[in-house]
RNA sequence: CGGGGUGUAGCGCAGCCCGGUAGCGCACUCGCUUUGGGAGCGAGUGGUCGCCGGUUCGAAUCCGGCCACCCCGACCA
């Protein structure tokens, strides 16, 4: 009889996405609003993510740095449309040493202030571009209602920040990180189906010339913008005069490109994958892919049957990370629920049975309970299981790609998008402006996430205003 | 910042209306028995009742003030 630990998403889903995080022991609160203690399990998976998203930015030809937490205020405001956007959320410093600073110090809401002071110093010729520079930090962002990974106070994450020659190679950049980088990663690692698209004006970063996005769907139809990658255009170089002479000699601005994603991803995996049995961690994620759990009566048994795993774990040779939960005090049914609600893709059980029979109990944890376990020989086990695993893998990226067209739908009218956002995305024609989309989300609370960058070939009426456009969006509410 | 809710043991709660010095479940510790889906029994440990003040012989309980956190909205990765 299982213990109510996790509130069923059909009941609550709020507290469900917080009962996970509970039970897997991913985050904690921290004693200051808005702030979270990431726990060693929560932590791993970032790992995995910072592990994945690194090397793919590394070849993509960019190198990691490390600029200060600290900022000058006056850095801030040197960007008119950034500082707007970033104003209310800083968190300032004005104490230092026991007295009163001459100027106070902003705690980095993003770094393209601090960084583009850097650049404008290291930018000298034509010859020194593009300039491809990432860092892995911590941002600060006073946020009015915090949400444990989806948006807290403190959070992690990787910016990227470039600067080119022409508006062609920012354009470029800022499109190859998001193809090659976030979507890639998103789909592949994460089994995230996401929609690549660009955000409208009301959308964009706070500066930038052009934001592109990743938006996911979480299994309460509401989207999450899992990426962003902007193209700044000239105006942090304007902004903090980072300027360069080309090949003709001549002085002129470099365009510039920023990029991230932060530890919100481990949010989005939480609501993309998990049940109500709590986590589910795609295997090429997870941090442990395999558990190994002995069963035994007594101390008679116990050493063969630990011997037995020793000898079937060591014939996997370090294909898989695994764990051998070997704990004395606990019963198996209880290990299989805490690796069940932590989401460890694969469990393996061994009993004297087995010994016996020379099989093992498998079982995988994108089918819960039962149901997804059985009994296979230990002869060729290594093959099964990194099967298993790739089975998994494309199960849950299949499951969550046929969740998200199962709640998209394309929609001729403003009723039909009110009914559709109430489940999932719309798909519309729009031609509206800035203002028509303001009153959309006041009227409905769904913004556009995307226009996505596959675009129809047929022209159709504008949702709103019933002008002819060809450009077709997608409506949701946000995380 | 608006609306709602909650603060009593590590966690979840009861006790408060009707004042008399704190209890239950889980967890934790020890022992024995157990172990293929959240083990059983027994014995224990653990609390300035969010904070400050007031009323009273006496406050978790009544009164006043404050604080914190969670949930739902406006802003955001």
């Amino acid at each position: 009889m299982p213990k109510e630990t996790i509130t069923p998403r059909g009941k609550d889903y709020s507290q469900w996405y917080l009962d996970v995080i509970a039970q897997a022991e991913l985050a904690d609160y921290a004693p200051v609003r808005g702030c979270m203690v990431i726990r060693p399990t929560g932590y791993a998976i970032w790992e995995r993510i910072q592990a994945g998203l690194d090397q793919r930015i590394k070849a993509t030809g960019h190198s990691n740095a490390y600029f200060p937490l600290f900022i000058p205020w006056s850095f801030l405001m040197k960007e008119a449309e950034h500082v707007e956007g970033f104003e209310p959320e800083v968190a300032v410093v004005t104490r230092g040493g026991g007295e009163e600073l001459a100027e106070p110090l902003v705690a980095r809401p993003t770094s393209e202030a601090i960084i583009g002071h850097s650049f404008a110093k290291w930018i000298h010729s034509w010859r020194d571009l593009p300039l491809l520079i990432n860092q892995w930090a911590n941002v600060v962002r006073w946020e009015m209602r915090p949400r444990l990974f989806l948006r807290t106070t403190e959070f992690l994450w990787q910016e990227g920040h470039t600067a080119h020659a022409t508006e062609a190679d920012a354009e470029e950049e800022t499109l190859r990180i998001l193809n090659e980088v976030y979507f890639d990663f998103a789909e592949k690692e994460m089994a995230l189906p996401v929609l690549k698209g660009r955000k409208t004006e009301n959308e964009k970063f706070a500066g930038a010339l052009r934001t592109y996005c990743i938006e996911a769907m979480m299994q309460d139809g509401r989207a999450l913008q899992a990426g962003t990658s902007h193209n700044l255009g000239q105006n942090f170089a304007r902004a903090f005069d980072i300027k360069y002479q080309n090949a003709d000699n001549a002085e002129d601005y470099v365009w510039t490109t920023s990029w991230g994603v932060s530890t919100r991803l481990i949010g989005a995996l939480i609501m993309a994958h998990s049940d109500d049995e709590g986590l589910v961690c795609p295997p090429r994620l997870a941090p442990i892919q395999v558990v190994v759990v002995p069963i035994y009566k007594g101390d008679a048994e116990r050493p063969a049957v630990l011997e037995a795993i020793d000898r079937i774990v060591s014939a996997w040779d370090g294909r898989f990370r695994v764990k051998i939960d070997d704990r004395d005090q606990m019963t198996p049914g209880f290990k299989f629920n805490e690796w069940e609600s932590k989401g460890v893709p694969v469990r393996v059980e061994v009993g004297p049975r087995d010994i016996e029979k020379g099989t093992v109990a498998l079982a995988r944890r994108d089918v819960p309970g039962k149901e997804g376990k059985q009994f296979v020989p230990q002869e060729g086990l290594a093959d099964r299981i990194a099967d298993l695993l790739h089975d998994i893998q494309q199960s849950l990226y299949q499951k969550a790609l046929r969740f998200r067209e199962d709640h998209t739908r394309d929609v001729t009218s403003y009723d039909e998008l009110k009914e559709a956002i109430e489940t999932g995305w719309a798909r519309a024609y729009w031609a509206g402006t800035s203002e028509d989309e303001d009153r959309i989300q006041q009227e409905t609370r769904a913004t556009i996430r995307a226009i996505p960058f596959d675009q129809p070939d047929a022209a159709g009426k504008c949702i709103l205003t019933g002008k002819e456009t060809t450009q077709v969006v997608v409506f949701g509410k946000a995380y």
